[in-house]
RNA sequence: GGGCUCGUAGAUCAGGGGUAGAUCGUUACGUUCGCAACGUAAAGGCCGCGGGUUCAAAUCCCGCCGAGUCCA
């Protein structure tokens, strides 16, 4: 980046001057004519520990509020937050930064700000140093990021950096603070697509304020290069400030740690749970945590070994052994790790996040676990919902959070259960495998314990610990989750969409929609714009492209007297492309011609309904089981629709019936279905990022449907009033993903049919067996229950009958050198009654019995009693054999053998066969 | 969205082509004034569902349903 980007007219009227870091060779403008350094960790160590930054303290609310109205006294807009879950955007899961709430359309340009400029403090989540929290002194899974933002166009900037600068420094200064201990450091900014000139804002080693002037996007053909990639001047460019509020209150108070600054009230509750004396007065103790902090600032202690050179570092500087710091730190660090993820817990949930094993909720769950796994470390035993409790208390300013208590509290405890049984599982588990390798008297290998990891969710720690007890070594590497982390980057391969026949559509304008003015048109002229292949491209249309999960229309589309069946309609680019089915060859329809396109009724009626329902269904669904309740996906068809939604535990049938229930009041209410083209900011501005239930249409204007209560963004088809949708039947529920239920659903002439279905479901059954349909409950539990009553008494005869056989049997055995042969025809007899009779004759040791029946092509079991097998007698031997005479095969035990075949013809060759073998397996021992 | 593991008695699990098992729990009997403990015995299984391979499937293969778990 050039140099000249940081020539600043601010820099230069107010005695600042720029200078070369000695340390990191960065450069930086200060007043401090003396300043040899940056003033950014690991150049220089915080300064502002026991020392504050500013002149007096500051809570986090008093904090923000003194930011805001700052800005706002200065031509800000102050707008409200958005939700820590990032529902307008598809790139990301969770709001990173305050500039995510304005990507992709604002800051590309193609909405305006809802306020120009505007001030905010965005709450964010950023997991990616999830290791350090805790254990550096400064590091949050959440914080809030205070920003100002200016929108500038070529034609009409609001300030740019100049006037930033100004404003950063004139805030720094009301907050008195020592002009001279300020540091502008440059540092080039490239994220997300974008990139351009920053400057990092650093007060006593500690970077309060990113400043970044968003002037750049990546593009191929771009002259300017920045970290390997080329990028070009964008013609809207854009103020992107970030201060972190946490920092600030921090640098205000300059306790220790940010934890001790942001919550002392709940890191002293959680420590006198754990049973640790967090005595900050204490200066022995704060001098160790304090050192711990400004140590940690200039490294980066998630990855163990850092951490172990940290400990050396802040044991040696303050005379203690390695050791006796480690069982200081740790639990310490737990507890303050266990607060700030308790924190994040609370804006996660708070915000509707359902922890689930997918997207967003995964993340909640994954901080939700290593929460629990700390807290059993430490034996805090509470639940995580009174922690939660205690930071929505602390947070008067986010009245959402009280009302969503229950909710929260709930998902909580289920999590809890969850993971508790999860870990019994677990030290099951691992009892069993630790018994196997002691037995083998090796210790576990890694491959078993990424495996346990893995499939499991038993982290190696849990796995050492409970393999000890049992007295099992176990070992693994310090990069042990980065092992799995490449096991499954593997697999990791996207596929690049391509728009098919893109050639043709380059030069056609997007296509007129016109079924949004007239709902209820089905028939419609227009011109033929091009014709390639069976697709056809009309300057408008009345048919619906396939979108928002609701299926393409069909129909015609006739010119002249060439009909042609529409089969498929897509969007590419907002090109409407039909494609037309065509087995005669060529298309006789030519650019230019009038074609006149009729839309099948009965099908986009059939959509329609499933759509409005499936709007209804939604509401009622929210009506029913809370306000989390999240379009999770939908997809539309003729017969049916499917709706996911987040949800954290499973829909009982009860509630259904009410969802169902009230789903149909709605239809029966008759209300109007109304539609309206809305500005993308002033619709989310009166309805919330609620409208977004179905995923986030591009473009400035949206499409907002509202039906009953429930109003979304949807470029769908809908009824005009919940009336024709007719009847609405839930036919099932199913649970697709933890955390996401699909409800699926017939609507209109679907349902009636669905119910029909069911209904001669329920006559074919209870015709089956006699009964009127009502008793079909009782009767079916009698049917079962006498069924397996007889089967245990035909078992207990089959028992007898082999008992009385066998008497029979030994009577007609005749005698080989000793030993009784019995080699017997049983009609009719299956395998089971053989192997009876069989397992009866064994009893007796000198019998060698063959038995034989015609049950389903052969059945044949052989039986050698002990003293049979001394001599030489093999059951298994004699069944192969036999069996392949019948034609089939069979094996055994020496005692016992089964086998069979296809051929009943050839039984008593097959018994002859066996007797000669008998003979000579007799006549090969003597 | 992708990967992996698992569905067997009321519970927890073993078995992994050839007569379905263990432990706990349940019931009865014995011992006891009674209980616990102990002893003896019994009851309790569509081996998740549906196909396929095989003489034979709880077991192998395919599909579905259900549960768990990791990654993005």
């Amino acid at each position: 980046m050039l140099e000249d980007e940081y020539q600043l007219d601010f820099f230069k009227n107010n005695g600042f001057v720029r200078k070369q870091c000695q340390t990191c060779g960065k450069f930086f403008w200060t007043r401090d004519l003396d300043r040899n350094t940056c003033g950014d960790a690991p150049c220089d160590p915080y300064s502002f520990i026991g020392n504050p930054a500013f002149s007096r303290e500051f809570d986090i609310s008093h904090m923000r509020e003194y930011y805001l109205s700052f800005f706002e006294a200065r031509g800000h807009t102050r707008i409200d937050r958005y939700p820590v879950v990032a529902r307008w955007r598809n790139d990301i899961y969770l709001t990173i930064a305050s500039i995510a709430d304005f990507q992709p359309f604002v800051t590309s340009g193609q909405v305006p700000p809802p306020a120009n400029p505007l001030t905010i403090s965005q709450p964010c989540i950023r997991l990616n140093d999830l290791d350090s929290v805790g254990r550096s002194g400064r590091h949050l899974t959440s914080f809030e990021m205070m920003a100002h933002h200016a929108f500038n166009k070529r034609d009409h900037e609001i300030y740019w950096k100049e006037h930033t600068l100004e404003l950063c420094d004139e805030l720094l200064n009301s907050l008195k603070v020592d002009p001279f201990a300020v540091t502008y450091k440059e540092e080039p900014w490239a994220g997300g697509g974008n990139a351009g000139p920053c400057v990092e804002v650093i007060v006593n080693g500690l970077e309060l304020a990113t400043l970044v002037f968003m002037d750049l996007k990546t593009d191929k053909k771009g002259d300017i290069q920045i970290k390997g990639e080329t990028y070009s001047k964008m013609d809207n460019y854009i103020v992107d400030t970030g201060y972190g509020l946490e920092r600030f209150v921090w640098a205000s108070k300059g306790s220790p740690t940010i934890y001790d600054a942001l919550f002392p009230t709940i890191v002293n509750e959680l420590m006198g749970l754990a049973g640790i004396e967090h005595e900050l007065d204490n200066s022995d103790y704060a001098n160790i945590l304090a050192q711990n902090a400004r140590l940690a600032g200039f490294m980066d202690v998630s990855e163990k070994a850092n951490l172990m050179e940290l400990r050396k570092k802040v044991a040696s500087s303050i005379g203690m052994t390695v050791d006796k710091l480690s069982a200081i730190m740790e639990p310490v660090e737990k507890v303050y790790a266990i607060t700030d993820h308790t924190r994040c817990l609370t804006f996660m949930l708070g915000d509707g996040i359902i922890p689930s094993n997918v997207k967003a909720g995964y993340l909640a769950r994954l901080v939700l676990r290593r929460t629990l796994r700390m807290m059993h470390d430490l034996d805090i035993r509470i639940p995580l919902s009174e922690i939660v409790e205690m930071h929505i208390k602390n947070m008067p300013e986010y009245p959402e959070f009280r009302e969503n208590f229950a909710v929260i509290q709930d998902i909580l405890e289920s999590e809890e259960d969850k993971f508790n049984a999860t870990m019994d599982r677990g030290r099951r588990i691992i009892q069993k495998l630790a018994s196997h390798f002691k037995k083998s008297g090796g210790k576990i290998p890694l491959s078993q314990l990424t495996e346990l990891y893995d499939s499991h969710g038993i982290p190696p720690e849990m796995a050492k610990e409970v393999a000890s007890e049992i007295g099992v070594r176990v070992e693994f590497p310090d990069n042990f989750y980065s092992i799995i982390g490449e096991m499954h980057n593997k697999a990791e391969e996207k596929e690049i969409e391509i728009v098919p026949f893109a050639d043709h559509l380059k030069h056609l304008p997007k296509t007129k929609r016109r079924f949004y003015d007239e709902p209820t048109r089905l028939e419609f002229e227009a011109v033929v714009l091009d014709v390639f292949d069976n697709h056809i491209v009309l300057d408008n249309t009345f048919f619906y492209a396939e979108g928002g999960g609701q299926p393409a229309d069909i129909g015609t589309i006739t010119a002249g007297y060439a009909v042609y069946r529409v089969v498929d309609v897509q969007v590419y680019d907002g090109v409407i492309v039909h494609t037309v089915d065509n087995p005669a060859g060529d298309i006789e329809i030519g650019k230019g011609d009038i074609a006149t396109g009729n839309v099948d009724e009965r099908r986009r009626m059939a959509l329609a309904r499933h759509h409005t329902a499936t709007h209804i269904i939604n509401d009622a669904a929210r009506a029913v089981l809370g306000k989390h309740i999240w379009q999770a996906g939908a997809q539309k068809f003729e017969d049916r629709s499917r709706l996911d939604l987040s949800h954290y535990k499973h829909i009982s049938p009860e509630e259904l019936r009410q969802i169902e229930l009230l789903a149909n009041r709605i239809v029966m209410e008759n209300k109007r279905v109304t539609t309206e083209w809305m500005s993308r900011t002033e619709a989310e501005q009166i309805y919330g990022f609620g409208l977004y239930q179905g995923g986030v249409p591009p473009g400035e204007k949206i499409r907002i449907v509202k039906v009953g209560e429930d109003v979304e963004a949807c470029g769908g088809t809908h009824c005009i009033s919940t009336g024709l949708i007719g009847p609405i039947k839930i036919l099932k529920s199913e649970r697709i993903q933890d955390g996401v239920e699909r409800i699926e659903f017939a609507a209109g002439t679907a349902a009636v049919r669905a119910m029909q279905k069911m209904e001669s479901l329920l006559n074919d059954s209870a015709k089956t067996l006699s009964v009127p349909p009502e008793h079909l409950p009782i009767s079916v539990d009698r049917f079962f229950g006498e069924w397996k009553d007889l089967k245990k008494e035909n078992e207990k005869l089959k028992e007898e009958l082999a008992r009385s056989r066998v008497y029979r049997m030994l009577g007609n055995a005749f005698e080989i050198t000793g030993l009784k042969v019995i080699a017997e025809f049983v009609p009719g007899a299956d395998s089971l009654e053989l192997q009876k009779i069989a397992a009866e004759l064994l009893k007796h040791e000198e019998v060698v019995a063959l038995l034989a029946s015609d049950f389903e092509g052969v059945k044949l079991v052989t039986a050698a009693g002990v003293e049979a097998v001394n001599h030489g007698i093999n059951a298994g031997n004699l069944v192969r054999e036999m069996s392949k005479v019948v034609g089939g095969g069979g094996g055994g035990k020496p005692t016992l053998a089964m086998g069979g075949g296809t051929d009943p013809t050839r039984i008593q060759d097959a018994l002859a066969s066996g007797i000669e073998l008998i003979k000579e397996m007799l006549c090969k021992e003597a």
